[in-house]
DNA sequence: CAGCCAAGGCTTTTT
DNA sequence: GCCTTGGCTG
């Protein structure tokens, strides 16, 4: 036997020498969990288990890679490459590609993300005629995700009293029916969205038990990772498969369940021991990751939630130094405080970038962070929030692909028939709709059958559409013989979208253009990396997969050393040395939507224990007095998770408030050279200096319109004397409610004002030097 | 049918 | 504050 086992303390090594039957083991944080995965894995393929009867779910496709790449360090590179390793849904996406005709699938079917699903919910609504402000589309589209994750399906749902009445209650009693359009327009689609993946993989394995097992004695042995966080459908698929060989190992810390929203359930870990015979479970206590100070911390946060394990985590690190907890006026004070501590940290320990994370509750946080950190010169990279894939240009680009592969798939089709415009209107794409529907085809089919149909759309519409079939055709043509890659050069050139985004010639456009070279450039990769593969073909079905279920985690960063900005739940299973936890506010963290039960206000908890425990050496805590939010200056409290720490872990920073204002000002660096004798006269201004950002498409259109006018200037103002760049656009609200901004011209001596009031545009282009603030 | 504008919604977290 | 939507106009 080889060496690797030393690597283990006898905690670890106890789970990873056991042989059959079920096991669980709760890890606490930081207590080397993906270790013992690995290695269990590692040692039963040495023990001569098949690797190819060997089935992992981990929790993102990231964590599959890396835990893969360790194995096979271990136990060699040929027998780890049969391995089914990945997320639970990218596992069975895969499996129902080789099952899912037998339930009536294509092979290549779509899998629908989020927008597709509300968007054809919305559309849905629409065709009934129902009221969009009582059946809100992104609600609905909400319900009938938790539905399917709890394996309710249309049947199980009109047969549920309960639900039906709970639905007619909340004044929709045609939820049902818009739930069953919904899984009809998907299969006459050829598509699944997330939750299918689960919930068609566990009707199959209901309905076909020779596929049953089949699976069950392909997958011998099944480990199942972030067990904590699985949701009813995945336990199910867990259940089924494990069922005949029991060889069931699963890996979580209830302390660390933080998806309940998205229907994880605790108790499928908190009750893994009645749910199987003879279950073994150990525990992994000691942390190997964080300091004395931040493992204490941790612990007194969590003991105040009632439902949970009995575990006691510990540590023998050093104490470390106490967890630092800043309060600041603004978010955007709170921004500059997290970067020059990072900044003076870089500087006196001589660390690296990759060293630092600063997390929050919410997405909309990052953006007071990357601005601080930005005016520092600090690179950063943002995790999550709208990922690359999540972008209009590459969406558009891949709706074409979509289309090529699964010509049924209708929201790809009707994201792209009229973009870019090529003379197809609503009304045409909703007679095609109504056709469709009718004769019970997919679009596609009833626009190949144009003249066999009395439509009523009139004979040059007609012929764009036909065009437009012509176009796909001959894509589908091109498909069978080129690879991926060349494909969708030739797709997203003879479509013109590369030229509808060159053609704008704005900064946008062009940036749009440059992220479909780099989607080009990712679909090469891909196929190129997909060859080396033994059962991958680099076939475009494949890469649509891939990206349908790709996380912005999966993505990989290459070597490049920057802080990283993420929400929470992003972080669970990271870990890194100095961590930032900003916006410890009432209402944020924990979130205004999470307190109404118990339940709730302990996951919030979970997730603020998740956080603590991402930091190795140093944690932080801030929060502000003020913060925006919806565009409004509102007042914050600390977060009862503040309280909740024992004191003795915490040292508390208290801010100089030595006019904030103009500190501020210097800090921010965003007026140039400051005029300091005069910047002192400055009343203090509750709020923060206005920002600058570049203007969006939008907003530059309104810009390009405005007409300051011109007026002389005001007597005893304050001037700031900005040295704004041309172009650099100021938000005017953040000077208040009733000031006015004036502006001087410079190209000539001009000089205008331009009066703010309710309604009136919000922002504007400064092409001037001057700025001047001023009471009205 | 396309482009422009104003109004309203939204933000809790994600595969 | 930002983005999407829907209504209006040419």
């Amino acid at each position: 036997m080889s060496t690797f086992l030393d690597d283990l303390n006898e905690a670890q090594r106890a789970p990873v020498l056991h042989k059959e039957g079920p096991l669980m083991v709760i890890a606490g944080a930081g207590s080397g969990k993906t270790r013992v995965l690995t290695y269990r894995i590692a040692h039963l393929m040495e023990q001569g288990v098949d690797s190819f009867n060997i089935l992992a779910l981990t929790f993102t496709n990231k964590a599959a890679r890396e835990m893969k790449k360790r194995i096979a360090a271990i136990a060699g590179n040929s027998e780890t490459k049969n391995l089914w390793m990945g997320t639970f849904h990218s596992v069975f996406a895969r499996l129902l590609r080789y099952e899912g005709d037998k339930m009536g699938y294509p092979s290549n079917f779509t899998i629908y993300d989020t927008q597709d699903s509300q968007r054809l919910i919305a559309s849905l609504i629409k065709e009934m005629g129902l009221d969009k402000d009582i059946y809100k589309y992104k609600q609905i589209q909400n319900r009938i995700s938790s539905y399917k994750n709890s394996l309710i399906t249309v049947k199980a749902y009109f047969q549920n009293p309960e639900l039906v009445e709970a639905d007619a209650m909340a004044k929709r009693p045609r939820l049902g029916e818009i739930y069953q359009n919904y899984v009809d327009r998907c299969f006459k689609a050829g598509a699944m969205d997330f939750d299918d993946l689960l919930l068609k993989t566990n009707e199959l394995l209901t309905r076909f038990p020779e596929v049953l097992m089949k699976y069950q004695e392909r997958f011998k042995y099944i480990l199942v990772d972030e067990y904590q966080d699985t949701n009813h459908s995945q336990y199910l698929i867990v259940k089924a498969l494990s069922d005949r060989y029991q060889n069931i190992c699963v890996v979580g810390d209830d302390a660390q369940s933080i998806y309940s929203f998205r229907g994880a359930n605790i108790s499928n870990i908190l009750n893994f021991q009645r749910d199987y015979d003879d279950v073994a479970v150990y525990r992994l206590e000691q942390n190997y990751r964080s300091t004395k100070n931040i493992v204490n911390a941790a612990n007194s946060i969590i003991e105040k939630n009632k439902n949970q394990l009995e575990k006691v985590v510990w540590t023998s690190n050093e104490e470390g130094p106490k967890i630092k907890v800043h309060r600041s006026v603004t978010d955007a004070e709170e921004g500059r405080y997290v970067a020059s501590s990072i900044f003076e940290n870089k500087m006196q320990q001589q660390l690296q970038n990759g060293e630092f994370a600063v997390l929050y509750r919410t997405n909309s946080q990052s953006r007071a962070i990357e601005d601080a950190l930005r005016k520092r010169d600090i690179p950063y990279r943002i995790y999550g929030g709208l990922s690359f894939y999540q972008r209009k240009e590459i969406k558009d680009v891949l709706a074409y692909l979509r289309l090529v592969v699964n010509p049924k798939d209708e929201e790809a089709l009707k994201r792209v028939i009229n973009f870019p415009t090529r003379g197809i209107g609503q009304t045409t794409i909703d007679k095609l709709v109504v056709a469709a529907n009718h004769f019970g085809r997919s679009i596609f089919e009833v626009m190949e059958n144009l003249d066999k149909l009395q439509l009523k759309i009139n004979s040059g519409t007609q012929r764009k559409l036909e065009d437009f079939v012509t176009m796909i055709k001959s894509f589908q043509i091109m498909n069978e013989g080129a690879d991926a890659f060349a494909l969708a050069e030739h797709v997203a050139k003879k479509t013109g979208l590369l030229l509808e985004f060159k053609k704008d010639g704005t900064p946008e456009g062009i940036a749009r253009m440059e992220n479909i070279e780099e989607l080009l450039n990712g679909i090469k990769d891909f196929v190129e990396g997909q060859k080396e593969l033994a059962d991958a073909t680099g076939s475009l079905t494949e890469f649509l997969e891939d990206v349908a279920l790709a996380t912005d985690m999966d993505k990989d960063t290459g070597d490049d050393d920057r802080v990283a900005l993420m929400t929470i739940h992003l972080a669970k299973g990271l870990e890194f040395p100095y961590v930032y936890i900003v916006g410890m506010e009432e209402d944020l963290f924990p979130s205004a939507m999470s307190m109404n039960t118990r339940s709730e206000l302990e996951e919030e908890r979970r997730l603020f224990y998740v956080a603590l425990t991402r930091a190795e050496k140093q944690a932080y805590l801030t929060y502000t007095q003020n913060r925006y939010r919806w565009g409004k200056l509102i007042d914050a409290e600390p977060s009862r998770f503040l309280e909740e720490i024992d004191e003795k872990y915490l040292e508390n920073l208290i801010p100089v408030n030595d006019g904030y204002r103009y500190k501020s000002l210097i800090d921010a660096d965003i007026f140039g050279e400051v005029d300091k004798s005069k910047l002192r006269q400055m009343k203090p201004v509750k709020g923060t200096p206005p920002s600058f950002h570049r203007p969006n498409e939008n907003q530059l259109r309104k810009l390009r319109k405005l007409k300051p006018q011109i007026s002389s200037p005001a007597e005893n103002t304050n001037v700031i004397n900005p040295n704004l760049a041309e172009g650099s656009l100021v938000n005017h609200t953040r000077f208040g409610r009733g000031k006015v901004l004036k502006i001087e011209g410079t190209g000539n001596d001009k000089k205008a004002e331009i009066q703010f009031e309710k309604g009136d545009v919000k922002k504007l282009l400064l092409r001037f030097a001057k700025l001047e603030l001023l009471d009205a």
